[in-house]
DNA sequence: TTATAATAAATCGTATACGATATATTCAAA
DNA sequence: TTTGAATATATCGTATACGATTTATTATAA
C-alpha cells in the first residue's frame, strides 16, 4: 500500500475540511464584518471580556506575530480596546467593548447556519468533536 | 446553552486540528524543502505525473491565485515544470521532473511519523476519515 | 464569420499563519 | 544593586488562502 497517496492521508480531509468550512462561514461572517479568525477571538471575548494576547494565544494557539495585527483591525473597528497593563507593562490588556459586545446578537443565528451545512447526525458530530480533541491532545502533548 | 462558547463549535477544533497537524509535518518537511501545501501538490504528481492547474486545483481545493505562485515555486526547485498546453493554450500542463519523483524516496517516512504523532487507533482514525469526507461531500454538495 | 460567451491562468489586494528576531519590561541571582 | 535570564509583545519576511479582476484563448451562436 502506497502511504503516499492523498486518499491515504488523514491530515489532508482535515485540512480540507477546516478551509471549506471556513469558507462556508465567509458569508454569514461578512455581514458582521469579521473574518473567521477575528470570529473566534470575538467568541473568546464574549465570554472572557478580558485577555493579554498569550492568554488568548494559548486558546486559539497562536502567537502574538498573528494576533497582534488581527487584534488592531478588531480595534479599528472599535470591537476591542488594546491597553497595556499598569501592573505589568509587557502585558497588552485586549477589552471587549459595548459594540464588540453588541455584536453577539448579530452572531447568534450562524451556529445553527453551519450546523445544518456540516449536515451530520448529532452521534457522528459528537464522534468527530471527541476524536479531534483527542488528537490534539496527543499532538500536544509531545514533547517536541 | 450558549451555541457561541468556542467549546461548542466544531469547525474550531477542525481548524486547531488542521494547523497543528500541518505545525507537526514542517519540520520532517524541512528536511525535503517543501511546505504542506507543496507536499500535497507533490503527492498529487507522484500519483499522476502530469496534470493542468484546474484539475489540481480541484483535487487540492484551490484556485490559480494560490496555486499559480506556490508551482513557481516548485518549479524553481526543479521538482516540476509548467508549460503551456499546445492544444489548448489555456491551459498550463504541470509535470513533475525526474529530481520531483525523486523526492518521493525521502518523503516514505513521513506518513508512518505523523500516524505516531497523530496516535489514533486504527478504528478512531477510520472513523474520523470517514466522518472528514462526509462534512466536505455535504459541504461541496450544497446549492451555492 | 464575427461578435459574444465561456474557460483557464495569472495578477492584485487583503488577511492569516508562523519562524525568527527585536524591543521592552520584569524577575532573579550573585 | 546590578546584570543577565525570562517573559510578553511587536516586527519582519515568507508562504499560503481567497475574492475580485485581468488577460489570453477557445467555443459558440447569430
Amino acid at each position: 500500500m502506497d502511504k503516499l497517496l492523498l486518499k491515504n492521508q488523514l491530515c489532508f480531509p482535515l485540512y480540507l475540511c477546516s478551509k471549506e468550512i471556513i469558507r462556508k462561514y465567509t458569508p454569514l461572517l461578512n455581514k458582521i464584518d469579521l473574518t473567521y479568525t477575528q470570529y473566534i477571538v470575538m467568541m473568546y471575548l464574549w465570554e472572557n471580556k478580558e485577555c493579554n494576547v498569550k492568554e488568548l494565544g494559548k486558546t486559539l494557539l497562536l502567537d502574538s506575530n498573528t494576533l497582534t495585527p488581527l487584534l488592531k483591525k478588531l480595534e479599528s473597528k472599535d470591537y476591542i480596546t488594546r491597553n497595556k497593563s499598569s501592573n505589568d507593562s509587557r502585558n497588552t490588556i485586549i477589552s471587549i467593548t459595548e459594540k464588540g459586545l453588541e455584536l453577539k446578537k448579530s452572531a447568534l443565528a450562524i451556529p445553527d447556519s453551519m450546523i445544518k451545512c456540516v449536515n451530520l447526525s448529532d452521534e457522528e458530530a459528537q464522534t468527530l468533536y471527541k476524536i479531534l480533541y483527542k488528537v490534539l491532545y496527543n499532538i500536544e502533548k509531545e514533547e517536541n
